[in-house]
DNA sequence: TATAAAATTGTAATGATTACAAAATTATGT
DNA sequence: ACATAATTTTGTAATCATTACAATTTTATA
Protein backbone atom coordinates (compact mmCIF):
# COMPACT_ATOMS: atom_id res chain seq x y z
CA UNK A 1 0.00 0.00 0.00
CA UNK A 2 1.35 3.28 -1.01
CA UNK A 3 0.09 5.75 1.14
CA UNK A 4 1.26 8.90 -0.45
CA UNK A 5 -0.09 8.29 -3.32
CA UNK A 6 -3.18 6.88 -2.23
CA UNK A 7 -3.82 10.36 -0.64
CA UNK A 8 -2.52 12.37 -3.18
CA UNK A 9 -5.16 10.49 -5.57
CA UNK A 10 -7.79 11.34 -3.19
CA UNK A 11 -6.89 15.45 -3.18
CA UNK A 12 -4.98 15.09 0.18
CA UNK A 13 -1.48 16.46 0.37
CA UNK A 14 0.22 14.08 1.83
CA UNK A 15 1.61 15.79 4.95
CA UNK A 16 3.64 13.38 7.54
CA UNK A 17 1.05 13.89 9.87
CA UNK A 18 -1.45 12.97 7.63
CA UNK A 19 0.65 9.76 5.98
CA UNK A 20 1.50 8.44 9.84
CA UNK A 21 -2.19 8.84 10.67
CA UNK A 22 -3.33 7.03 7.59
CA UNK A 23 -1.20 4.58 7.80
CA UNK A 24 -1.89 3.73 11.62
CA UNK A 25 -5.40 3.14 10.17
CA UNK A 26 -5.05 0.87 7.77
CA UNK A 27 -2.84 -0.45 9.97
CA UNK A 28 -4.63 -1.44 12.92
CA UNK A 29 -7.80 -3.00 11.56
CA UNK A 30 -9.32 -2.87 15.84
CA UNK A 31 -11.29 0.55 14.55
CA UNK A 32 -9.51 2.55 16.66
CA UNK A 33 -11.04 5.50 18.47
CA UNK A 34 -9.35 9.48 18.07
CA UNK A 35 -7.53 8.86 21.64
CA UNK A 36 -6.10 5.94 20.87
CA UNK A 37 -4.80 7.28 17.42
CA UNK A 38 -3.51 9.79 19.19
CA UNK A 39 -1.96 7.97 22.03
CA UNK A 40 -0.16 5.83 19.94
CA UNK A 41 0.96 8.15 17.49
CA UNK A 42 2.39 10.58 19.88
CA UNK A 43 5.69 9.00 21.06
CA UNK A 44 6.54 8.37 16.68
CA UNK A 45 5.43 12.38 16.04
CA UNK A 46 6.08 14.32 19.45
CA UNK A 47 4.59 17.20 18.13
CA UNK A 48 1.34 15.72 17.54
CA UNK A 49 -1.73 17.44 18.55
CA UNK A 50 -5.12 15.55 19.36
CA UNK A 51 -6.73 18.31 17.30
CA UNK A 52 -4.58 17.72 14.37
CA UNK A 53 -6.07 14.13 14.63
CA UNK A 54 -9.46 15.30 14.36
CA UNK A 55 -8.61 17.75 11.62
CA UNK A 56 -7.13 15.08 9.87
CA UNK A 57 -9.93 12.43 10.34
CA UNK A 58 -12.40 14.75 9.11
CA UNK A 59 -10.30 15.51 5.96
CA UNK A 60 -10.09 11.68 5.48
CA UNK A 61 -13.82 11.08 6.05
CA UNK A 62 -14.49 14.28 3.68
CA UNK A 63 -12.52 13.07 0.98
CA UNK A 64 -14.26 9.37 1.23
CA UNK A 65 -10.94 7.11 2.72
CA UNK A 66 -11.82 6.81 6.00
CA UNK A 67 -15.20 6.18 7.80
CA UNK A 68 -17.17 6.59 11.14
CA UNK A 69 -17.86 3.29 13.21
CA UNK A 70 -20.85 4.43 16.20
CA UNK A 71 -21.65 1.05 16.84
CA UNK A 72 -21.80 2.55 20.70
CA UNK A 73 -23.43 5.41 21.35
CA UNK A 74 -20.35 6.98 23.36
CA UNK A 75 -17.47 6.07 21.31
CA UNK A 76 -16.91 7.33 17.83
CA UNK A 77 -14.44 4.97 16.12
CA UNK A 78 -12.49 4.96 12.65
CA UNK A 79 -12.00 2.44 9.68
CA UNK A 80 -10.33 2.85 6.44
CA UNK A 81 -11.66 -0.19 4.73
CA UNK A 82 -14.35 1.05 2.44
CA UNK A 83 -15.69 -1.79 0.95
CA UNK A 84 -19.26 -2.24 2.39
CA UNK A 85 -18.94 -4.59 5.59
CA UNK A 86 -20.53 -5.17 8.63
CA UNK A 87 -19.43 -4.48 12.38
CA UNK A 88 -20.03 -6.68 15.20
CA UNK A 89 -18.90 -5.55 18.94
CA UNK A 90 -18.35 -7.88 21.23
CA UNK A 91 -19.96 -6.77 24.63
CA UNK A 92 -17.88 -9.01 26.47
CA UNK A 93 -14.22 -8.01 25.55
CA UNK A 94 -15.14 -4.88 23.49
CA UNK A 95 -13.47 -5.54 20.06
CA UNK A 96 -15.16 -4.40 17.07
CA UNK A 97 -14.64 -6.94 14.14
CA UNK A 98 -15.52 -6.96 10.50
CA UNK A 99 -18.16 -9.04 9.32
CA UNK A 100 -18.40 -9.77 5.26
CA UNK A 101 -21.73 -9.36 4.30
CA UNK A 102 -23.79 -9.48 0.91
CA UNK A 103 -25.39 -6.96 0.27
CA UNK A 104 -27.79 -7.99 -2.37
CA UNK A 105 -29.53 -10.33 0.48
CA UNK A 106 -31.09 -7.95 2.06
CA UNK A 107 -34.37 -7.17 1.22
CA UNK A 108 -36.47 -4.13 3.00
CA UNK A 109 -40.15 -4.23 2.23
CA UNK A 110 -41.50 -0.50 1.12
CA UNK A 111 -38.20 0.99 0.00
CA UNK A 112 -39.42 2.20 -2.89
CA UNK A 113 -39.85 5.40 -0.89
CA UNK A 114 -36.74 5.94 -0.16
CA UNK A 115 -32.99 6.40 -2.18
CA UNK A 116 -30.64 4.51 0.01
CA UNK A 117 -26.86 5.88 -0.26
CA UNK A 118 -25.26 4.61 2.89
CA UNK A 119 -25.92 1.53 5.02
CA UNK A 120 -24.52 0.86 8.22
CA UNK A 121 -24.74 -2.57 10.16
CA UNK A 122 -24.28 -2.63 13.67
CA UNK A 123 -24.31 -6.83 15.37
CA UNK A 124 -23.41 -6.84 19.28
CA UNK A 125 -23.40 -10.00 21.11
CA UNK A 126 -20.58 -12.09 22.16
CA UNK A 127 -17.87 -13.21 20.48
CA UNK A 128 -16.59 -17.31 20.55
CA UNK A 129 -13.36 -16.31 21.91
CA UNK A 130 -15.40 -14.81 24.88
CA UNK A 131 -18.16 -17.71 25.03
CA UNK A 132 -15.31 -20.27 25.38
CA UNK A 133 -13.30 -18.66 28.04
CA UNK A 134 -16.67 -17.74 30.36
CA UNK A 135 -17.87 -21.49 29.78
CA UNK B 1 -52.43 1.07 25.31
CA UNK B 2 -52.62 0.84 28.68
CA UNK B 3 -48.83 3.06 29.75
CA UNK B 4 -49.16 2.50 33.37
CA UNK B 5 -49.98 -0.91 33.02
CA UNK B 6 -47.02 -1.93 30.90
CA UNK B 7 -44.61 0.26 32.73
CA UNK B 8 -45.77 -1.84 35.90
CA UNK B 9 -45.39 -5.55 33.99
CA UNK B 10 -41.95 -4.53 33.18
CA UNK B 11 -41.16 -3.79 36.86
CA UNK B 12 -41.07 0.03 36.99
CA UNK B 13 -42.92 1.94 39.39
CA UNK B 14 -45.50 4.31 37.16
CA UNK B 15 -45.34 7.89 38.60
CA UNK B 16 -46.46 10.56 36.52
CA UNK B 17 -42.65 11.49 35.06
CA UNK B 18 -42.41 8.16 33.59
CA UNK B 19 -46.02 7.51 32.22
CA UNK B 20 -45.79 10.62 30.52
CA UNK B 21 -42.37 10.58 29.10
CA UNK B 22 -43.30 6.92 27.77
CA UNK B 23 -46.63 8.26 26.50
CA UNK B 24 -44.51 10.66 24.70
CA UNK B 25 -42.08 8.31 23.06
CA UNK B 26 -44.80 5.90 22.47
CA UNK B 27 -46.78 8.61 20.57
CA UNK B 28 -43.83 10.53 18.71
CA UNK B 29 -42.55 8.48 16.37
CA UNK B 30 -40.10 10.42 15.24
CA UNK B 31 -37.34 8.85 17.08
CA UNK B 32 -37.29 11.95 19.72
CA UNK B 33 -34.00 13.40 21.21
CA UNK B 34 -34.18 14.20 25.40
CA UNK B 35 -33.84 17.84 24.29
CA UNK B 36 -37.20 16.81 22.42
CA UNK B 37 -38.84 15.14 24.54
CA UNK B 38 -37.94 17.93 27.34
CA UNK B 39 -38.86 20.75 25.60
CA UNK B 40 -42.25 19.11 24.53
CA UNK B 41 -42.95 17.75 28.10
CA UNK B 42 -41.93 20.63 30.83
CA UNK B 43 -45.19 22.60 29.47
CA UNK B 44 -47.10 19.64 30.76
CA UNK B 45 -45.13 18.78 33.79
CA UNK B 46 -43.87 22.35 34.65
CA UNK B 47 -40.96 20.88 37.49
CA UNK B 48 -39.48 18.73 35.32
CA UNK B 49 -35.91 18.21 35.07
CA UNK B 50 -33.59 16.97 32.32
CA UNK B 51 -32.03 14.85 34.51
CA UNK B 52 -35.35 13.08 35.39
CA UNK B 53 -35.25 12.42 31.52
CA UNK B 54 -32.35 10.90 31.18
CA UNK B 55 -32.61 9.18 34.50
CA UNK B 56 -36.05 7.53 32.57
CA UNK B 57 -35.05 6.78 29.36
CA UNK B 58 -31.74 5.25 31.14
CA UNK B 59 -34.21 3.18 33.19
CA UNK B 60 -36.51 2.34 30.35
CA UNK B 61 -33.78 0.97 28.21
CA UNK B 62 -32.51 -1.08 30.84
CA UNK B 63 -35.67 -2.70 31.54
CA UNK B 64 -36.12 -3.18 28.10
CA UNK B 65 -39.37 -1.16 26.70
CA UNK B 66 -36.96 1.42 25.00
CA UNK B 67 -34.08 1.08 22.64
CA UNK B 68 -31.60 4.12 21.61
CA UNK B 69 -31.23 4.98 18.04
CA UNK B 70 -27.60 6.36 17.20
CA UNK B 71 -27.93 6.56 13.49
CA UNK B 72 -25.91 9.98 13.71
CA UNK B 73 -22.45 10.54 15.58
CA UNK B 74 -23.73 13.45 17.62
CA UNK B 75 -27.40 12.73 18.60
CA UNK B 76 -29.17 10.04 20.63
CA UNK B 77 -32.27 9.21 19.72
CA UNK B 78 -35.16 7.26 20.97
CA UNK B 79 -37.64 4.59 20.26
CA UNK B 80 -40.38 2.66 22.27
CA UNK B 81 -41.14 0.39 19.57
CA UNK B 82 -39.28 -2.72 20.85
CA UNK B 83 -40.07 -4.86 17.51
CA UNK B 84 -37.01 -5.95 15.20
CA UNK B 85 -36.98 -3.21 12.48
CA UNK B 86 -34.29 -0.88 10.46
CA UNK B 87 -33.70 3.44 10.15
CA UNK B 88 -33.67 5.35 7.75
CA UNK B 89 -32.27 8.96 7.67
CA UNK B 90 -32.96 11.14 5.18
CA UNK B 91 -29.95 13.68 5.35
CA UNK B 92 -31.87 16.96 3.06
CA UNK B 93 -35.00 17.11 6.09
CA UNK B 94 -33.23 14.88 8.87
CA UNK B 95 -36.44 13.01 9.58
CA UNK B 96 -35.76 9.56 10.72
CA UNK B 97 -38.22 6.91 9.33
CA UNK B 98 -38.77 3.27 10.89
CA UNK B 99 -37.92 0.72 7.65
CA UNK B 100 -39.92 -3.21 7.94
CA UNK B 101 -37.23 -5.72 7.09
CA UNK B 102 -37.20 -9.41 7.25
CA UNK B 103 -34.05 -10.47 9.53
CA UNK B 104 -33.76 -13.92 8.43
CA UNK B 105 -33.15 -12.60 4.93
CA UNK B 106 -29.81 -11.42 6.62
CA UNK B 107 -26.87 -13.38 5.59
CA UNK B 108 -23.70 -12.79 7.20
CA UNK B 109 -20.83 -15.10 6.66
CA UNK B 110 -18.58 -16.53 8.60
CA UNK B 111 -21.42 -15.96 11.21
CA UNK B 112 -20.80 -18.91 13.15
CA UNK B 113 -17.33 -17.21 14.92
CA UNK B 114 -19.80 -14.74 16.38
CA UNK B 115 -23.45 -15.21 18.84
CA UNK B 116 -25.54 -11.79 17.70
CA UNK B 117 -27.76 -10.57 20.55
CA UNK B 118 -28.51 -7.45 18.70
CA UNK B 119 -28.86 -6.26 15.44
CA UNK B 120 -28.71 -2.25 14.53
CA UNK B 121 -29.33 -1.66 10.74
CA UNK B 122 -29.06 2.59 9.74
CA UNK B 123 -29.92 3.38 5.99
CA UNK B 124 -28.94 7.45 4.78
CA UNK B 125 -30.37 8.89 1.74
CA UNK B 126 -33.06 10.70 0.59
CA UNK B 127 -36.64 10.45 1.29
CA UNK B 128 -39.44 10.69 -1.62
CA UNK B 129 -40.64 13.48 -0.28
CA UNK B 130 -37.34 15.78 -0.59
CA UNK B 131 -36.70 14.12 -3.99
CA UNK B 132 -39.49 15.35 -5.61
CA UNK B 133 -39.73 19.01 -3.68
CA UNK B 134 -35.79 19.68 -5.25
CA UNK B 135 -37.09 18.26 -8.85
C1' DT C 1 15.11 35.28 -0.46
C1' DA C 2 10.69 37.45 0.42
C1' DT C 3 5.84 36.67 0.52
C1' DA C 4 1.70 34.10 0.48
C1' DA C 5 -0.80 29.95 1.39
C1' DA C 6 -1.55 25.88 3.90
C1' DA C 7 -1.03 22.91 7.83
C1' DT C 8 -0.26 22.22 12.62
C1' DT C 9 -0.63 23.33 17.27
C1' DG C 10 -2.36 24.85 21.97
C1' DT C 11 -5.88 26.82 24.44
C1' DA C 12 -10.44 28.15 25.21
C1' DA C 13 -15.33 27.40 24.37
C1' DT C 14 -19.15 24.46 23.68
C1' DG C 15 -22.48 21.03 24.56
C1' DA C 16 -24.12 16.58 25.93
C1' DT C 17 -24.07 13.48 29.60
C1' DT C 18 -23.18 12.04 34.35
C1' DA C 19 -22.35 12.53 39.41
C1' DC C 20 -24.10 13.92 43.42
C1' DA C 21 -26.56 15.65 47.21
C1' DA C 22 -30.75 18.09 48.67
C1' DA C 23 -35.68 18.26 48.40
C1' DA C 24 -39.97 16.17 47.52
C1' DT C 25 -42.84 12.33 47.20
C1' DT C 26 -44.40 7.76 48.30
C1' DA C 27 -44.46 3.52 51.02
C1' DT C 28 -44.27 1.05 55.47
C1' DG C 29 -45.02 -0.09 60.33
C1' DT C 30 -47.06 1.18 64.57
C1' DA D 1 -52.91 9.34 61.48
C1' DC D 2 -47.95 9.70 62.55
C1' DA D 3 -43.23 8.82 62.33
C1' DT D 4 -39.74 6.81 59.71
C1' DA D 5 -37.64 4.71 55.81
C1' DA D 6 -37.27 4.21 50.93
C1' DT D 7 -37.77 5.97 46.46
C1' DT D 8 -38.03 9.50 43.09
C1' DT D 9 -37.24 13.95 41.42
C1' DT D 10 -34.69 17.99 40.99
C1' DG D 11 -30.85 21.48 40.43
C1' DT D 12 -26.16 22.26 40.25
C1' DA D 13 -21.59 21.04 39.48
C1' DA D 14 -18.27 18.01 37.26
C1' DT D 15 -16.75 15.46 33.35
C1' DC D 16 -15.52 14.45 28.79
C1' DA D 17 -15.49 14.57 23.76
C1' DT D 18 -15.50 17.68 20.19
C1' DT D 19 -15.09 22.19 17.96
C1' DA D 20 -13.63 27.11 17.42
C1' DC D 21 -10.10 30.03 16.90
C1' DA D 22 -5.91 32.43 16.69
C1' DA D 23 -0.92 31.91 16.86
C1' DT D 24 2.90 29.42 15.14
C1' DT D 25 5.20 26.56 11.99
C1' DT D 26 5.82 24.59 7.60
C1' DT D 27 5.43 24.52 2.67
C1' DA D 28 4.71 26.58 -1.85
C1' DT D 29 5.34 30.40 -5.12
C1' DA D 30 7.48 34.30 -7.43
MN1 LIG E 1 -14.51 -2.18 9.61
MN1 LIG F 1 -37.90 3.10 15.11
ZN1 LIG G 1 -15.21 -11.03 23.00
ZN1 LIG H 1 -36.35 14.02 3.42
Amino acid sequence: MDFVNHLSTNNIKPSLQRIKIFEYLYDNREHPTVDTIYSDLVSDIPTLSKTTVYNTLKLFIDNGITSTVTIEDNEVRYDAIMEEHAHFKCDACGNVYDIEIDMSDLKFKKMNAFKVEKTNIYLKGKCNKCLITKN
